[in-house]
DNA sequence: GGTGGCAATGAAAACGTTTTCACTCTTCCT
DNA sequence: AGGAAGAGTGAAAACGTTTTCATTGCCACC
């Protein structure tokens, strides 16, 4: 009932095989592939991809598995993966876990049986160190966030890096007590946190860490219960932009002002960071590099299977604003 | 190389006709399906999706296309319409248009060439038109947006409501020059123009409209060029969340304090909408209950593929704060 | 005790393509 | 002039499943 290849063969009054190679590449003269292509037109015909990838064993497909789309910093860089998956003529599957390693285990298998050619993953983690025993038989890029090293590429942040330097400069704005929130679920925080102690601790400073799960409720909940303690910090950092929001709610409750009851500063320059009165002094992430990166490193390891593991380390940048700026 | 059910079915020392009927339904014994379940372990059997959707016909897949992923309220719809997808058993394919008439031909296209069950779709007006005239061969609900009557489902918000609460509270708190930019490219973008003109006329007040590409960056570009004409308005309507902060700067960058100088409201109660200071006025959309009922709404139709076509309109809510509150 | 029906199973067809293989013409090289 | 090489084409195999169809037991019913 719907139509198909052999169809178009016989409006055409040639072979499916020559229809075939004139929608795709291969040896047809001039003359037939026009005429294909008129028979084409006149039928209506759609390919049907499911028969297509079944016989040329090619899905052309990536899978882009993030931790949570709601969040900008990952719809900036699903935006940048698309593109250039586009651009090189591959569709893409964009799933989102929400930080649930079930989710992530779905995922995978959904990856797997869909036969993608390669899988871009922000994995937590759980996920992260299991994929680093078991391998998938897809090859996959890490993103955002590593596991084990060795075991995969990956395109990151230099976190350590980035969480030193939001450290150093609100020390040089003249805080103190700077706390630190990170995200429960990533190597990426901890990668924070780590930069985060080490900074804190060059400077004589003692640290005061935390974490919680990466999202703005969380983050708003543990803030509010911090600042109500008895020795509450006088600055505190946080590890992306949605536990930067919450923060910023917090603050608001407990009736605080920014920067001079308490400095704040984070990661993630959101669009609404530089909106909200004072402004949040934030790390700037290349989330277009990030994605464009990641999709080369991907493309480079279906070219060479074997090439070794590489890790693409890209550098943050600092955007200085009010709520670091004690007056 | 791959393995395959009929591996599975050597190692189970069944047919893969039972194989098959094991990991799906079909009639099989308690016992050989233990086998099967055994030996798809064994093996570390994985389905292949594309050959499975070819012989069965039935892809479990939807389409999703969405003007701009960018857009909170999008994002929002998309976990909505995701969660339910899921749930039935459906996976999702979302794709992104930025507005663009020929990117959504494109991902139509690829939706008929994948066999979709049904496609979730926010399409410009470009595209609603013609997809009334030739009607594309899987079922498609509107989303946000609607086309000429009659044509698709649809479920939208009620917008020219909406718009007029708007217009109503800023008459109430004594603006008098209301202006109103409006999304250029969707349905939805008209309504809530035409809702915002009746209830300006009703109030016996001059209406003044203008429309740009619903962005932050074109939107910044006109109210920034508007606020600085010889009668500027005393306030402003955006039809979108992401306007809203395109307004929102260019205000800023004026130098116009809000809401003496200038009263603002929009759509969308985006998070940072109530981060900023003043609060900003806006009508909330039901966000998770659009994508549910999108879903919803299409399970129906595959069901009764006969039946009329229905349209679904939402209420929206007026959330009012600072920003139209002038004192 | 035959017969009809039903559950469980396997062999083989079918899904709609691409690709292999074989074949026919050209054209080009020696 | 006599291949060799290559371009263009069609017939048929192949991709990995699900589904149809046939077969076998088994049970229940008259």
């Amino acid at each position: 009932m719907t139509i198909g290849i052999r169809d178009v063969a016989r409006a055409a009054g040639v072979s499916t095989a020559t229809v075939s190679r004139a929608l795709g590449r291969g040896p047809v003269s001039e003359a037939l592939k026009r005429q294909v292509e008129e028979a084409v037109r006149l039928t209506g015909y759609r390919p049907n991809l499911s028969a297509r990838r079944l016989r040329s064993q090619a899905t052309r497909t990536i899978g882009l598995i993030v931790a949570d789309i709601r969040n900008p910093f990952f719809t900036a860089v699903s935006r940048a993966v698309e593109d250039a998956a586009y651009a090189a003529g591959m569709r893409l599957i964009l799933c989102n876990t929400d930080e649930d390693p079930d989710r992530e285990a779905m995922y995978l298998r959904l990856m797997e049986e869909e036969r993608v050619t390669g899988v871009i993953f922000a994995p937590t983690r759980i996920t992260a160190d299991r994929l680093a025993a078991r391998d998938l038989d897809v090859p996959v890029v890490f993103i955002d966030r590593t596991g084990p090293p060795g075991a995969h590429d990956s395109v990151v942040l230099d976190n350590e890096a980035a969480a030193a330097l939001l450290v150093d400069h609100l020390i040089g704005c003249g805080y103190r007590r700077i706390g630190g929130l990170f995200g429960s679920t990533s190597s990426t925080a901890r990668e924070r946190q780590a930069g985060y102690e080490t900074a804190i601790r060059r400077a004589g400073l003692v640290p005061d860490m935390r974490s919680a799960p990466p999202n703005a409720a969380a983050s708003e909940l543990c803030v509010g219960r911090w600042l109500s303690e008895a020795t509450p910090p006088d600055a505190l950092i946080l590890s992306n932009g949605l536990m930067l929001m919450g923060a910023v709610r917090a603050t608001r409750s407990a009736g605080l002002g920014v920067p001079d009851d308490l400095g704040l500063a984070g990661f993630d320059n959101d669009a609404w960071t530089d909106l909200v009165e004072p402004g949040l002094t934030v790390i700037e992430q290349p989330v277009a590099e990030i994605g464009a990166q990641a999709m080369s490193l991907l493309f480079d390891r279906l070219k060479a299977p074997d090439q070794p593991i590489r890790k693409v380390t890209l550098s943050g940048r600092l955007v200085v604003r009010g709520s670091s700026q004690r007056g």
